[in-house]
DNA sequence: GTCAATCTTTACAGCGCTATAATTTGCTCG
DNA sequence: CGAGCAAATTATAGCGCTGTAAAGATTGAC
């Protein structure tokens, strides 16, 4: 059994090639009889049209690139469905790459060294600077996602770190913490994300006239929850003084939890815990976790039109979208 | 800046395309100095290969198409993680695919209207049985992932559940446990994993002359920990009487460990709690979950080895393939 | 110095489809 | 009844690359 080509179909039903591809098309001026008449010899021969041949044809693919650090990360598993979701409608698939969050990959998605797969790309940087990636020039359309990084030449979607960090930290503030802990910023070399979330931490704390401090900072080695369930656990061990502690991330907060629980502590009684991103997950941890909560759906969506229209040629200046979040309030804190 | 063309870099550097194809491709019969022109000739032009011609040339596309449930479930993150992973060095890009559960979506993979667009997939079903996957006949190269279904002529990779049950099972009795509960089948239309699962739990009650008790399965309506929370709490507020509870997933656990703390409920001193899947995150829950844990890596591995096989064109019967697995014993039970 | 054998390079025909422009058919209307 | 216009259909030229087959260059053996 070979392959059935558009040609077979058009031998079978006696027209042209393009009438063939008129009628899979829905194309409008094609007569009823006609398409009756093709219909039918495409399902006689049980035909599938090769997307090979249409997208060399047509010179688009419909696949765009989504890359960020790690899939198995709950926050961007759930991104990569909502991303997904928005992008069946316009017609195109998601293809992921995972960064692994090292300089190298980072680059290798902005200078690929092949072209056509790709319509666009969908890319949330964690190492590259602005700097770095706008000396890249990728020639893909691409648009960025998050607040790490972004030249002023290209689009990015995000939501606003500084002011959901204030936020979720004065929460805590209202209700009477006073000792108030952050965890899961880098040791060294400091993520634009992380900077931006701990500005906010402390606006909130200045704004209360509390005095931030240092040695209630607690950096993690790793992105995931056992980072921090070692950095909490060694420093409540040597005497660490917290009535709260905003985590970076849900996955921090999830291991912040467990050293708290480990340690005897009380979650919220004696130390109250936040998290960020609000995974599926924050709402059956136990206690459930207060928690930051971006749009993601709203990200996706807002993330894939201004893809589209650069891939359709829009050509001017980066544009910085911010999109809503909220604080969801459960028994954590 | 218009795209540069093979024949472009050819017409630079004096030669024929081929050559220049040659050359990308490293093939062995190139002179050196031949190799240097033709490659001065990409590096001033800035050629980048257009994958859409070579694929319509080669007629292979290169991309495997990966089809499960749902991405925001840690384990199929986890998955997909390996098989991205795995995939790479064979030359091969994953596209995931979500089919949420739906009998029309699986079907929909299976028959899909287009062609030529994946090399082969990967397929984990959910709700189609292995009469009605073997009724589509696919023509894709096909492999299938899970215990959930199979016709003969298909492979498939998967751990072996009922052995796994009953070693997990075992080990709670081995510590003492007898009221030994199931947690996250489904309330009606049992999927072939729970049954499974389910078997080798009744199993290792036998072997130990237990009675199983029909009065201390739980089902839950839905596969995210949610639902086990709802389930498990109700289940409880009625008067449970369970030392210990076999959760069909992680995801099932972490509910069923904020269900009895919830209640009052101290784990695993007054119930132990199993999970299965081996998440990340099952090492950072508070107790940390001991459970069952696949070998993904290994999963992946040999799924794609026999997925390449069909696409190179082996047609033998249907082979299935039975992976490691492991206890992992942890805080939970 | 010649012939065969091997190494390099080339020419060109597709892969399967779509887009453009050209052509034919079907109507309306003066 | 034929001009004029719109609707329906076709012929054909690519899209960018690779594979095949064949030609040209080089080498070694005798």
């Amino acid at each position: 059994m070979k392959r059935v080509r558009l040609q077979d179909v058009a031998d079978r039903a006696g027209v042209s090639m393009k009438t063939v591809s008129n009628v899979i098309h829905d194309y409008l001026h094609v007569s009823p009889q006609m398409r009756a008449r093709v219909q039918e010899a495409i399902d006689e021969l049980g035909y599938k049209p090769n997307l090979l041949g249409r997208q060399l044809a047509t010179g688009r693919s419909g696949l765009i690139r989504l890359a960020f650090v790690d899939i198995s990360l709950p926050y961007f598993a759930e991104l990569a469905r909502a991303v997904s979701i928005a992008a069946r409608p316009a017609g195109y698939r998601i293809l992921l790459e995972e960064t692994g969050a090292t300089y190298d990959t980072e680059r290798s998605l902005l200078q690929d060294t092949e072209s056509g797969l790709f319509d666009g790309m969908l890319f949330q940087p964690s190492v590259m600077t602005s700097a770095q990636i706008a000396a890249c020039r990728p020639d893909l359309p691409t648009v960025l996602l998050g607040e790490a990084a972004a030249p002023l030449t290209m689009d990015r979607v995000m939501i606003d770190n500084p002011a959901a960090a204030r936020e979720i930290t004065s929460h805590l503030i209202a209700s009477g913490r006073r000792r108030i802990g952050f965890v899961g910023h880098e040791e060294s070399g400091l993520s634009e994300t992380s900077r931006q979330r701990l500005a906010g931490y402390q606006q909130a704390l200045d704004d209360a006239g509390i005095q931030p401090d240092p040695s209630r900072l607690i950096a993690t080695k790793s992105y995931d929850a056992m980072g921090a369930v070692t950095a909490v656990t060694q420093r409540l061990e040597a005497g660490l003084d917290v009535d709260a502690l905003v985590c970076r991330d849900d996955l921090a907060a999830i291991g912040t939890l467990r050293a708290l629980n480990h340690t005897g502590l009380s979650v919220p009684d004696d130390v109250a815990v936040t998290g960020w991103d609000d995974i599926k997950l924050s709402a059956v941890t136990f206690p459930s976790l207060t928690t930051v909560s971006p749009d993601v759906p709203v990200l996706a969506t807002r993330a894939l039109t201004l893809l589209t229209e650069r891939i359709a040629g829009y050509d001017g200046m980066g544009r910085h979208e911010v999109v809503p979040h909220q604080i969801v309030v459960r028994e954590s804190a």
